[in-house]
DNA sequence: TGCGGGGTTGACGCTGCGTCAGGGTCAAGC
DNA sequence: GCTTGACCCTGACGCAGCGTCAACCCCGCA
């Protein structure tokens, strides 16, 4: 007769796992002696391996009674089964590595790769790294909203960079927050812009305007970027006043009526 | 400002998990409108997205919030820990599938290849499968008591099969637990074994005797023995008529007094 | 005005035990 | 006979990360 101390020591078990055992059915309560004490015997011995053993390789509690009492084929079936899962926590956990490692770079938590790479290439043309950040934290709102259509948005801004005038554009933002607001520049700023929507309307471009399809979504970023800077609201209104509205999704102010 | 519907909705997290967040203070609440509803703005997107980055990741809630405010160097110490025990599980999933693997074999239900092996002999040699299944799990004990012995211990038992006699005492085993007692065979039996157990220590054998030192689980196994079958008791009784003791390991019911 | 589909808080459930808390028991030495 | 230390007992909480009721409130629409 064995004690619950001899039983853990010969099977490698904890005295609470045993305990835990016997309060889900899986090991029967073994015969107590005068004193209240559990005695083992060698049948308590040999299930508590084979519990241990399946449990090791991963077979669920709840599982291991059924496979214990199951025929060769079901077992087999189950093993089969169990294999399969296996794998597939596997694969997960390979692609939460993946994941990992993709964080490793700063930017890039919770942002794809092609929107890291357009904040770089910010950062080598001189913005201040404030705004960087605070496109960074609006593209991630946009990619959580629409990841399918990251690519074009992309595609689209690396296309505006590729214009000096926007990169100029940029620049004087990024003095404008750097150095204090100045009416003066914010007049000038909202010219060049107004005028570089007008041409971009006028040559078709549609690219990410049309594209973000959710008023909620775009008043709740203009709000944001109103709140982030006293310069952003001005910057609208100037920009209201020569025909155009929103900020992150730039229209023009009276667009055509629907047909009936 | 979004409702909590929205928030998952862009985020896709369910909303169970976003108050979860709240609730272990991992995204603050936010500003509630006049009937109680949260009302989210564009940095709760941000940090929520940025919260399910990493979790989905594998890092624990616990270490997220943490990792958010983490500086470069901290951050990329900790993502290369949390790839350190990524790969640990990994690992750890993999020996599981290779246990697994192995069970789906009969027999290897935690018991050593070796033993598998040596069960399978028994079978070829004709011992009928009630006992097989004795002493299968007995050898589990066996195994969970001295597993580095486990070698020993069949390389022993397999050079005693070797010997033709060895298999036909097992043969009368079988036939007897098979087809009823008969005491003359019984008395047959207790003369072979007694004959073979005197050649065997006669010629310096101590293979496994001597090494299952622990009385209590070979008392343990010959208590269980005693209670399996009848014969048992019956063949331990003649066995010490001429000399022996014991049943999982035998031995001369007089050894040597010790020295003074 | 009623309905359906939102929202709210609160609490229990799941896995597989670890870890107290607060005791009783056994064997050994003084 | 007393203490000591190693075991044993039950019972309950805790853990991660939510899922899933329950029971009620709120909003927009026909």
């Amino acid at each position: 007769m064995l004690t619950i101390g001899q039983l853990v020591a010969y099977s490698g078990v904890t005295i609470r796992a045993v305990r835990h055992y016997h309060q889900v059915g899986l090991l029967p309560e073994p015969e107590r002696d005068a004193s209240g004490y559990r005695t083992y015997t060698a049948p308590d011995v040999v299930r508590l391996v084979r519990i241990r053993t399946l449990a090791e390789a991963g077979v669920p509690l709840a599982r291991v009674q059924d496979l214990l009492e199951a025929g060769e084929e079901e077992f087999a079936a189950a093993v089969a089964d169990l294999d399969r899962r296996l794998r597939a926590q596997v694969r997960e956990l390979q692609e939460h590595r993946r994941r990992i490692a993709r964080l490793a770079a700063g930017d890039s938590l919770a942002l794809p790769p092609a929107v890291v790479a357009y904040l770089d290439r910010l950062r080598s043309l001189g913005v201040p790294e404030a705004m960087v950040a605070g496109e960074r934290d609006a593209w991630i709102v946009i990619a959580a909203r629409w990841p399918e259509q990251m690519g074009s948005f992309m595609a689209d801004k690396n296309a505006q960079l590729d214009d000096p005038r926007t990169v100029r554009l940029y620049r004087i933002l990024g003095e404008l927050i750097e150095h204090g607001l100045d009416e003066d520049r914010l007049v000038e700023l909202a010219d060049l812009m107004a005028q570089q929507m007008a041409e971009y309307v006028a040559g078709g471009g549609t690219g990410d305007v049309a594209a973000m399809s959710d008023d909620t979504v775009v008043d709740l970023l203009d709000a944001w970027a109103d709140a982030s800077h006293p310069m952003v609201e001005r910057l609208r209104e100037l920009l209201a006043e020569r025909g155009w509205t929103g900020w992150i999704r730039i229209e023009p102010a009276t667009p055509p009526a629907p047909g009936p």
